[in-house]
DNA sequence: GTCTATACAAAGATAGAC
DNA sequence: GTCTATCTTTGTATAGAC
């Protein structure tokens, strides 16, 4: 079969292909990088790029819907897992994320501009209100556990506290004496485990 | 003084060049922005906005600046207001970006992608970390009237609840059943109220 | 100051050779 | 499968009439 001749290979050009629009459209947007720039990227020809995928539109959408399980896949598992405790899930959340933000840090830039342009590719209030760990939480709010508060607000609260950070940044990190990447690493690292204290905290205000 | 002629006029065409070029740059980008797009949200012709600007990009700048300063200005006051306590300082903050953030929804998302650009422009930390809060922070701490905290996750966590909401707001706010404006604008009213009550709780943490 | 027309440049897509 | 050459479309900037 002359036709997988190629599927093999590491480094076949479609691949390459992938792997360049993925560091450029995630890093960059989808307007702001050029066909050109992705073939120079992945050392190949403009012509490949139409060759294998048609158009640099259906090249980003792969790209898109990468970045988007990247972002909601482990999320909503983990808010449905019928056996840890709301406690356990909101550690697992904010770790999840972190984990995420330091493999991935262009990911949730990329994932907030895309779901502002398209609103409604991205159903999250659904999945959140109806999720298992919203049952837990009603519970423990109904049994005096934790005072009332609205879930919305919480839900906020812990991807705010773990993701903005990494949004943000290029803001905290300036010339001199600032944030360096290692300096940022270990932060965010300690972060896993005081968001969830932090969390925990404005659950018993009255 | 034929040359002033029309600076009476409010709807000149300089203007309505400027703001249809603030509501697409700062909504849509650089990149995703046309000059066709601008002349004609602006009712005017292509040729007029190079007669005025030179560039798209010297245009660009302009919103950009604004942007910028729209965002940061009010911050670095309230941060070096010696008459606030660090308490109200806080209040003020996160009062002072909520109204921001309502009254200008696309500011911070297009603030944080220019950021992320070009992070030389921006100097937070050091604003921040010389700032009469920050003083007044370590003396609470000093004098034991809080926990020790580390002050850049104390300003993530502030900034983070405060803007963040209203970046991720096309995620929670799907098709039906979901965050109308109204809700969305009462939910952030009273978070200007909460978000202070939870920092103060976090900062009770041994 | 404002418009029409157009030049000039960049980017996306395709045909056809190898 | 991959390249060169080229076409089309789109975007930016300018010249010149009114």
């Amino acid at each position: 079969m002359t036709k997988s001749k190629q599927k093999n290979t590491e480094d076949n050009a479609e691949k390459k292909i992938v792997e360049a629009a993925r560091k450029l459209f995630t890093s960059k947007g989808y307007d702001a990088v050029k066909t050109r720039d992705i073939a120079e990227e992945a050392g190949i020809n403009i012509a490949l790029l139409n060759y294998y995928f048609r158009s640099k539109e259906k090249l980003f959408e792969i790209i898109m819907v990468e970045n988007m399980q990247k972002f909601f896949n482990g999320f909503s598992q983990i808010l449905n897992d019928e056996k840890t405790t709301y406690r356990k899930k909101i550690e697992l959340i904010v770790s999840n994320y972190i984990d995420m933000i330091l493999k991935a840090p262009d990911t949730p830039l990329f994932v907030l501009n895309q779901a502002k342009l398209y609103p409604e590719c991205v159903q999250v209030r659904k999945i959140v209100m109806n999720s298992c760990f919203m049952k837990q939480l009603q519970d423990a709010i109904k049994s005096k556990e934790i005072a009332p508060i609205n879930e919305i607000n919480l839900m906020l609260n812990i991807v705010s506290l773990s993701i903005f950070p990494c949004i943000a940044r290029p803001i905290f990190q300036t010339g001199e004496g600032s944030l360096t990447h290692d300096r940022f690493v270990e932060l965010m690292n300690e972060r896993k485990k005081l968001i969830p204290k932090w969390i925990f905290a404005t659950l018993k205000i009255k």
